[in-house]
DNA sequence: GGATGACAAAGGTCAAAGATAGTCAAACAG
DNA sequence: CTGTTTGACTATCTTTGACCTTTGTCATCC
């Protein structure tokens, strides 16, 4: 029932754990060719997993001796992302995607994810736009600064 | 004598009790296919027939690897009376008092209280109070309904 | 030895195709 | 009339491939 996305992503996030630093180094054609896919599906992965809003950060660099680099934001880094993100307006799917990562993190339980997964979503405020997103965001604020 | 919406129904609810946690996953699709009829056959069972207030909660995702997962709620009758009590406006008070009582029932933990709490306070939303009781009530009524 | 340029070896972009599920209105059944 | 069933169309997510850009290497030329 999983994707290769979802395949890879898992994989990716195990090797993660393994290391202390939160660092893995990799190279895409091989990671490509392990997984029996184009390179171009390690992008999106990166694209579409590996981003701020869910706790990473990747670096890479083109040409011979190219690399990517994935990196778990410390929590510090992480908490800087948010302020960032949460300034004065937020999308359901920016506002959902971050729960996750606070319920990965541990800094959210299963409830409250549940809890907070309902509360963002767009019929529950039954708002229309540009208002429900900068509600989110004030919610969110608030909900972060007193886990 | 039995349409075949109710047939899926039955048959979806008998899976439903043979898992002990009360989750099942499936392809829309497959699912179709197995009882011979259009994929949005399903879609209509699980909307009429799956619904919160039946005490179920339907997850689904598109694209390939996608599945629907129906879960199954519990304590829905009580749950389906306390959403009957609520009116279509709420007090901060009203609503504080009721998210302490889910506690004390157990339906609520420690930390969906201090969430709710968080979330239903006056300046929370940051709205005027006619929509801001009515935001509450809302968010409420979804809360029970999917607790 | 230093500049140059061809070539190879990465990774990036983007749009198209594929794989699911959702929506909605019309036809249908009881 | 109400609830069911279908199918055409839509939305979303994934996968792939053709083409582009960046970087390193190495031979060549002065």
């Amino acid at each position: 029932m999983w994707s290769l996305a979802d395949e890879m992503e898992h994989w990716l996030k195990g090797l993660l754990e393994e290391v202390e630093d939160g660092v893995i180094e990799l190279r895409r054609s091989e990671l490509a060719h392990q997984f029996s896919c184009a390179p171009s599906q390690v992008t999106y992965v990166l694209t579409t997993r590996f981003v701020p809003e869910r706790g990473f950060r990747v670096e890479s660099r083109r040409g011979a001796g190219g690399y990517i680099r994935i990196i778990r934001l410390e929590d510090c880094d992480y908490r800087a992302y948010l302020a960032a993100q949460l300034g004065s307006h937020l999308s359901e799917r920016a506002a959902l995607s971050l729960t996750e990562h606070l319920n990965q993190t541990g800094l959210l339980g299963e409830e409250g994810l549940r809890l907070l997964e309902l509360v963002l979503s767009a019929d529950a405020l039954g708002l229309e736009e540009p208002l429900a997103g900068e509600i989110r965001a004030r919610l969110l604020r608030l909900v972060i600064a007193n886990l």
